[in-house]
RNA sequence: GCGCCCGUAGCUCAGUAGGAUAGAGCAGCGGUUUCCUAAACCGCAGGUCGUGCGUUCAAAUCGCGCCGGGCGCGCCA
C-alpha cells in the first residue's frame, strides 16, 4: 500500500515544511499508521463488495470503543444500515463480517449488543506499525496534508496604550498552539497580530509623553513619513526613529497618569485632541512620537513573547490599513453592499437585529466621517484574502465579539472579495479568565494584572519549590543554582501555558497556582516528569544519540527492528503512541489544543504505569536483549511523541528534573 | 425584550458528526520503595448528566418549554 506520495511530491514536501523547525519527511518511506482509518477503509472496502456501489454512501466510519471488553474499536453501522433494508442488526453485522477481509489486521470481528461490531487489534499488527515508525524523524513519520492551504491566525491583539494583562494569555497562547499544528500539518500559517495602535487614546498618550515624558535624544528629524503605520516600516532601517527614542518603565502607570491628567486638566486634554487630529492629518511631528511610542510599547509586548516562546508574529496594527479605510467604504457603497444610513455608512448582513427589532447594522463610517473597528476588520479580510492569499482565517478572539465576527463574516460574504474562491473564516472564541475564588480576573485593588508579573510569578513559585526540594536528602538532586534557575523558567512557564491549553477555549475557566505547578494530574509538571524519565533512562541504558543513530542505522535496510509486545503494559504503550495520528485528525477539524493536552496526558500516565516498578516491566536490564531493544524502543518513541506534542503546544521540554 | 453560550461526582473539567454499565484529575480513604527518578504506581468510594416533555432501535449529545448563570444587542474594540 502506498504510504507516501510518489517521490514527485516530496520535493514538495520539503519545501513547505521548511521554516516549521521540523525534518522534512524526506528518507523513509515508512509513516505512521492510522489504525482507524484502517479499519474503517477495510469496513468501506466490506460494504461495497456487498452493497455494490451503495455501500459508498454507508458510513463507514469507526470509533474507539469505550471499554476494552470490546475490543479496541467499534462500528455502529450496521444499526442504521438494518433499518433501511429492513433486517436485523445483527443479521446486516453478519453479512458485513462475512465480507470483511481483516485478518491481518485484527482479530476476527464480533457482533455484540444491538449490533455493534468489536474489531481487537492484532498484537501482530501493533508491532508491525511501530517498527515502521521511521527512527530518525522528530515527526514520526507522520507525512503533512496533501492539500496545504495558507492559513492566517490572527492571535493575541495587544492594544499598544496598555500593558498586555492577562486577557491575552489565551488568545496567544491557543494562537501560537493552533498555528504550531497547523504548521506541523504542512500549511502555510501567518501568525497576525492585529495590535491596536490607533485610536483617540494615543492622542493623549503622545501629548503626556512631550509634556511629562522622559524623552531622549528628542532630534527633529530629516525627511518624512511616507504612510501611516509604523508597522510598515522595516525596523532598524528607519532614519526618522533612530533619531527619536523612549523609555518608559511602566507602561500601566504611564496610561494611568495620563487619563488622571486628562481628567484634571481641561487644556491638556485639548492639546491632547489636537494631537489626535495632527495624527490623523499626517502631521510629522506627532506621526514620529507616535511612532516612538508604539515602538516602546511593542517592546514590552515582545518581552512577554520572548517569555512565552511565541517567535514568528507578524506585528501589523490598525494603522495599516489606514489608507484602505476610504478605498474599501466607497467600493461597498459603490457596489451597493454599504448603504447610508441615520447619517452613517452601513452594511445591513442579514438576520441580525437590533433591541427594538430593527436591521442592525456593521457600521463602516460613522456619521462624523471617521472610521470605527468594524472598517478596519473589514479592510483587514480584503488584505488577507487578495494580498496574502489566505485560504482559512483564524480569529483567536475572546467571545464577547462573536456576535462582531458573525456579522463580519456574513458581510464579507456580500462583498465579493473571495471572487468565488472558498476561504473559510472561523472565530475562536476564548472564554474569560477568572479568579480562583470565580471572581473576574483582577488585582485586589481591582486593577488589571499585568502578564509579565503573572509569569514572573509562575517562575517564580517553580523556583521556590525546586529549592526546597533541594533541602529534602531524600529528593535533593544536587542541581546548580543556574540549573535551577532554566529549570524554573521552563516549568514556570509550561504550567501557566498548559493550563491555559488544557481548558476547552471557549469556556471562562478558574485560575489556580496550586492546580497549575501540581505535579498530580493533569499538569505541565506530570509530563515534564514523564519526559524526564524517558530521558534517564534512555541515558542509563547508554544511548547517547551516536548510539541510538548506530542502534537504528542497523536496521535500515532488511533487518526490521522487532518489537515485541507480550505484556499488557507493552500493548498499552503501543496503542497510545499509534493514537497520535488519530488525535491530529481530531485536531484538524475541530482546532482545540486540549484534544493534544488530553493525548498527552493519556501518554505519560500509560508510559508511567509501563515503567513502573510494580505494575510494569524492567526495560533496560530486560532480558534477553531482543526484548531489552523492544522495551527501549518504547521509550524512545514515548519520549520523541512527548516532545512533539509539547513542542505542537509551544511547551520546552527538560531532559532531568 | 431578542439573540448566542453554559448548567455533568464535594471541587476543576472531559465526553470526539446520538451508540453498550457517563469519564479524568484534584481533594478523601486504603495500599505499594532490597529494583531503571515514589515529582511515581495500584485500589476504594463518589453522578436521577439543571428540569419537564418530545424525536428513535438508541439521547449528556438532537427539538421544544421552564429554572439558574454568563455575554452581546447603531456610531468603543
Amino acid at each position: 500500500m502506498p504510504l507516501l506520495p510518489s517521490s514527485a511530491l516530496r520535493g514538495n514536501f520539503a519545501r513547505r515544511l521548511c521554516g516549521t523547525g521540523f525534518q522534512p519527511v524526506a528518507r523513509h518511506l515508512e509513516t505512521m499508521t492510522n489504525l482507524r482509518k484502517r479499519i474503517s477503509e477495510r469496513l468501506s472496502d466490506a460494504l461495497i463488495a456487498w452493497l455494490g456501489e451503495e455501500g459508498r454512501s454507508v458510513d463507514s466510519r469507526v470509533q474507539t470503543s469505550q471499554d476494552p471488553r470490546f475490543g479496541d474499536y467499534q462500528s455502529n453501522c450496521a444499526m442504521g444500515l438494518a433499518k433501511k433494508l429492513h433486517q436485523k442488526p445483527r443479521d446486516v453485522a453478519a453479512d458485513i463480517i462475512a465480507h470483511l477481509k481483516i485478518d491481518d489486521l485484527c482479530e476476527p470481528p464480533e457482533i455484540a449488543g444491538a449490533g455493534f461490531i468489536n474489531f481487537k487489534i492484532k498484537n501482530d499488527f501493533l508491532a508491525k506499525s511501530l517498527s515502521e515508525i521511521p527512527a530518525q524523524s522528530d515527526r514520526l513519520g507522520i507525512v503533512a496534508v496533501s492539500n496545504p492551504q495558507v492559513v492566517v491566525v490572527d492571535m493575541s491583539s495587544p492594544n499598544l496604550a496598555k500593558e498586555m494583562h492577562v486577557g491575552h494569555l489565551r488568545p496567544t497562547i491557543i494562537g501560537d498552539a493552533i498555528a504550531r499544528i497547523l504548521e506541523f500539518q504542512g500549511h502555510t500559517v501567518h501568525r497576525l497580530n492585529h495590535i491596536g495602535d490607533w485610536g483617540t487614546q494615543f492622542g493623549m498618550l503622545i501629548q503626556y509623553l512631550i509634556e511629562k515624558g522622559n524623552l531622549l535624544h528628542w532630534v527633529h528629524a530629516k525627511g518624512k513619513i511616507e504612510k501611516h503605520g509604523f508597522l510598515m516600516k522595516s525596523p532598524g532601517n528607519d532614519s526618522l526613529l533612530s533619531s527619536a527614542s523612549v523609555k518608559i518603565d511602566d507602561l500601566e502607570q504611564f496610561y494611568i497618569n495620563a487619563k488622571e491628567h486628562f481628567d484634571k486638566y481641561p487644556d491638556f486634554a485639548e492639546r491632547s485632541r489636537k494631537c489626535v487630529v495632527g495624527l490623523q492629518s499626517g502631521d510629522r511631528h506627532n506621526l514620529i512620537l507616535w511612532e516612538v511610542f508604539c515602538r516602546e510599547s511593542l517592546c514590552h509586548c515582545h518581552e512577554i513573547y520572548e517569555l512565552l516562546g511565541v517567535k514568528n508574529l507578524i506585528d501589523r496594527g490598525e494603522s495599516f490599513y489606514n489608507d484602505m479605510l476610504p478605498v474599501v467604504v466607497k467600493e461597498l457603497k459603490d457596489k451597493g453592499v454599504a448603504v447610508e444610513s441615520e447619517g452613517a455608512i452601513c452594511i445591513f448582513p442579514e438576520g441580525f437585529k437590533t433591541r427594538e427589532g430593527n436591521p442592525l447594522p456593521l457600521i463602516i463610517q460613522k456619521s462624523d466621517g471617521g472610521y470605527g473597528y468594524a472598517t478596519t476588520d473589514l479592510a483587514a479580510l480584503k488584505h488577507r484574502i487578495t494580498e496574502m492569499n489566505a485560504d482559512r482565517i483564524i480569529y483567536v478572539v475572546g467571545n464577547q465579539q462573536k456576535q462582531h465576527f458573525e456579522m463580519l463574516f456574513a458581510a464579507l460574504r456580500m462583498t465579493g472579495w473571495t471572487q468565488g474562491r472558498s476561504v473559510e473564516t472561523v472565530h475562536l472564541p476564548t472564554g474569560m479568565l477568572l479568579r480562583d475564588d470565580g471572581a473576574p480576573f483582577k488585582t485586589r485593588e481591582g486593577g488589571t494584572v499585568k502578564l509579565k508579573d503573572l509569569l514572573t510569578e509562575a517562575v517564580e513559585r517553580s523556583k521556590s519549590f525546586l529549592l526546597e526540594n533541594e533541602k529534602n536528602s531524600d529528593k535533593a538532586r544536587g542541581y546548580t543554582p543556574e540549573q535551577i534557575d532554566h529549570m524554573a523558567q521552563i516549568i514556570g512557564i509550561a504550567s501557566v501555558k498548559y493550563f491555559e491549553l488544557l481548558h476547552n477555549l471557549g469556556t471562562d475557566y478558574r485560575f489556580d497556582w496550586n492546580e497549575m505547578l501540581s505535579l498530580d494530574g493533569n499538569t505541565a509538571p506530570y509530563m515534564l516528569y514523564a519526559y524526564a524519565r524517558v530521558q534517564s533512562i534512555l541515558r542509563k541504558a547508554e544511548l547517547s544519540e551516536l548510539r541510538i543513530t548506530n542502534y537504528e542505522l542497523r536496521t535500515t535496510n532488511d533487518e526490521r527492528r522487532t518489537t515485541i509486545l507480550e505484556h499488557p503494559a507493552e500493548i498499552a504503550m503501543a496503542k497510545m503512541i499509534l493514537k497520535f495520528t488519530e488525535v491530529l485528525e481530531l485536531l484538524e477539524r475541530e482546532l482545540r489544543p486540549s484534544v493534544l493536552t488530553e493525548y498527552l496526558f493519556d501518554l505519560s500516565k500509560t508510559f508511567s504505569t509501563f515503567y513502573d516498578r510494580k505494575t510494569g516491566v524492567r526495560v533496560i536490564d530486560a532480558q534477553p536483549d531482543s526484548v531489552r531493544s523492544s522495551r527501549l524502543q518504547l521509550c524512545e518513541l514515548t519520549g520523541r511523541l512527548l516532545h512533539l506534542g509539547l513542542n505542537l503546544l509551544g511547551i520546552s521540554t527538560l531532559d532531568r528534573m
